[in-house]
DNA sequence: CCATTATATGCACATATATTCATATAATGA
DNA sequence: TCATTATATGAATATATGTGCATATAATGG
């Protein structure tokens, strides 16, 4: 429904969470670790990007793994993507998420990496 | 900002008054009118409507006129245009705006009418 | 089996939001 | 000037929403 797309939207910290997982899937940890959010309000807010048809999700092992869903609307995606990179707040989450995940972030990477 | 226009939107009685004023200009007692809302309640929404960047508003006589605004965002004005035509919610509105104004609706006529 | 890690959810609570009622402001026309 | 019409807004209230805390579930590795 476009009203529930809208309510998913309408919350600076969730929009927060759609520019992050835009760059590539995310895990829920990746995402608390990036806007500094406790565990459960991280996982609360990406249920309901989840419900709304935001975000699609997958569980993997013991991580649960977000990104952009194929239901969202492209004209939704083309406005998010551009007020994503014209807005300082969400550059500079973007930012922290590549230094993030180079240093340590999770103890683990995001899909399968070298021994 | 961002969030606002999308908290804004994200209340359906709001998503209505979008979808009438995207047909024409039109004045609070014939949104009210076709919505069947009161007085207030259709005041205080156009109001967050407009403070969002959304709609834009002009005063004239006694009569307070709300149109689409030119701010807002070329994306989201084309998704919204579609969904409304898509949605039988949003063209049923649109069908009794007609009807309103062309019965009586309001006690005027929305600009000049002839004599 | 047990400790650890990751995630989801019930409960409680503070804040935000939508709505109504009453009233203020302002323009119109008689 | 006064009644009417149109609109905005303050106060009150019910409901919705965001958040923290504690806990449940589940997978992993030792």
């Amino acid at each position: 429904m476009t009203e529930q797309i809208f309510k998913a939207l309408s919350d600076r910290t969730r929009l927060r969470m759609v520019s992050l997982v835009m760059k590539r899937e995310l895990c829920v940890c990746e995402i608390m670790e990036v806007l500094n959010l406790s565990q459960s309000n991280a996982s609360r807010h990406l249920t309901i990007l989840k419900n709304a048809g935001v975000l699609s999700g997958r569980k993997q092992a013991q991580w649960a793994y977000y990104k952009i869903s194929e239901m969202l609307p492209p004209e939704l995606y083309q406005y998010l993507s551009r007020t994503f990179s014209e807005d300082p707040l969400y550059t500079e989450d973007r930012k922290r998420l590549e230094t993030c995940t180079a240093a340590d972030g999770c103890k683990h990477t995001t899909m399968g990496d070298s021994p």
